[in-house]
DNA sequence: CAAACGATTTTCT
DNA sequence: GAAAATCGTTTGG
């Protein structure tokens, strides 16, 4: 269809998010395009690595046994939300919110590769020469599209922060399906393949066990 | 109100 | 490869 050109690059709709498994969620985020817009600064990353948290059935996630509190409240809102927060008092890490309401499923965003706004992301990072390590790992992306937790509760329909789908598809076989990252206290949950992340691409981040 | 901890990154050896 | 840095959130008294 003519019209696929003019829909190929489409802000991702609730109803991408609002979706019951998790895991494919995960994966349908690689090769999407994640768009932050913060006061007229334009940046742009391709996603290659994310994480699935299946909420109150999943001891690695926040909201394991439904706990609510402030940090967490934000997952249980309708998928399509922003959740941000700090983790060893340091970095700023991005989820996206799926699921439907109540049900307090996230998927973490743990890499993408760098498309426009290159120089913006530099700066923010303070680093001089673009090596890989811009925006791989969850703290890196996060700090190099200027997401910090005061963004928790952001809508991704836009304006400032949005995820767009450009065409870009990822093959299965080109999806790696392994262990979650730093979850070692989740026990047999630990050991569930839920890290996603595009096979060969250089700005998967190094986690552990690759 | 005090204390422990962590979905990590960087730096140094 | 190992260790330090660093602070908001959570939890217990």
């Amino acid at each position: 269809m003519f019209a696929n050109l003019y829909l190929s690059n489409m802000i991702l709709p609730a109803s991408f998010y609002t979706r019951k498994d998790v895991v494919r969620v995960a994966k349908d985020l690689l090769g999407k395009v994640l768009v932050t817009n913060f006061e007229g600064q334009y940046t742009a990353g391709m996603i290659v690595e994310t994480e699935a948290y299946a909420g109150a059935s999943d001891k690695a996630s926040h909201a394991f046994g439904n706990r609510r509190t402030r940090r967490t409240e934000v997952m249980y809102r309708e998928g399509g939300a922003a959740y941000v927060y700090l983790i060893y008092g340091i970095h700023h890490l991005f989820n996206v919110v799926t699921h439907l309401a109540e049900v307090p499923h996230a998927v973490l965003v743990r890499a993408v590769e760098p498309l426009e706004g290159i120089d913006i992301m530099m700066q923010r990072r303070r680093m001089e020469v673009l090596k890989p390590n811009l925006t791989s790992g969850p703290g890196a992306l996060s700090q190099a599209l200027g997401i910090y937790t005061k963004h928790t509760g952001y809508s991704l329909l836009g304006p400032d922060i949005y995820i767009e789908d450009r065409g870009i598809k990822i093959k299965p076989k080109e999806i790696a399906a392994v262990t979650r990252v730093g979850v070692a206290y989740a026990q047999e949950d630990a050991l569930l393949p839920y890290r996603f992340y595009v096979r060969d691409n250089k700005y998967v981040s190094k986690g552990k066990g690759l």
